[in-house]
DNA sequence: CATATTTCGGATATTAATATCTTTTTATTT
DNA sequence: AAATAAAAAGATATTAATATCCGAAATATG
């Protein structure tokens, strides 16, 4: 469903939403181990999500990763999108360019509804709404 | 979601299911072409499917793969399980290990649904159902 | 029984995903 | 201005997924 790499940058995003905001930032390094993520991997993929306006950074000492308030209030979707794309989400579960809702699929109408689901939760939901689940004792991240 | 050999795996499956019996027999070789998949790519993913009889085969002259009653009467779930494993499509959106009912991970709650929805179709849908939507024009399968 | 035909099994090749390393740029502090 | 600390950028390395190739085993047919 979602590529190593798009769940690393979402762990990490959430870690910066805890722990993070513009006078309190965190290195790539610390930020690698505390969500057990390859370092320079890690690196790459907070660049991207950087140069894609989904988290903040600033460069030299006393620099580091952030997010603010606008950051923690984009939704999930953005960092899947920027990391995976937004195909291999979003295409047909066989593979099939031909199918759609006039002409789906075998497995179509039975992946419909779980897909919008899942869709629905990662296009509305926020950074800022898991921290408050986590708050609320709701959920765990154990990180 | 699924890996790219799954889907293959099932489309391969699904036109077993339409066009094969123990009579009816057909070569790697047509299957590719009929599936669009690579041929030497296809064969090893059947011998693994033969392998767990979720699908026939026999060697030889007017040998081939085919479809018995009862192996369409399998689970699609098997098919995923042989070929990406059960791990890929039951553990935890994040990765987390940690991550179960007592202690979500903080997409927990929201994957939940849908996660389930899916397995559930996967473990119920039989690969002849499919084939019934097909004949009744509730789906479509264009190869 | 010999031959042809097909899957089976093992080895290898290619490509994409994951991971690392090195240099450059930017900003802070002294 | 110099030294230092951090992310940014680019190049390279490793691993897993995808794909191919070839000889061996099995089976139908003449």
């Amino acid at each position: 469903m979602l590529s190593n790499s798009s769940k690393y940058a979402l762990k990490a995003v959430l870690y910066l939403a805890q722990h993070t905001n513009e006078d309190k930032k965190i290195m790539v390094k610390d930020l690698s181990e505390a969500v057990e993520v390859p370092k320079a991997y890690l690196a790459k993929l907070l660049q991207d999500l950087s140069r894609h306006d989904i988290i903040s950074s600033s460069k030299g000492p006393k620099g580091g990763y952030f997010l603010t308030l606008e950051n923690k209030q984009l939704p999930l979707f953005g960092i899947i999108e920027v990391i995976d794309g937004i195909k291999r989400i979003e295409s047909c579960i066989l593979g099939l360019t031909e199918c759609n809702e006039q002409a789906p699929c075998p497995l179509h109408r039975y992946v419909s509804t779980p897909k919008s689901l899942l869709l629905k939760t990662f296009k509305e939901m926020t950074i800022q709404n898991l921290c408050e689940d986590i708050e609320q004792n709701k959920s765990y991240f154990p990180l």
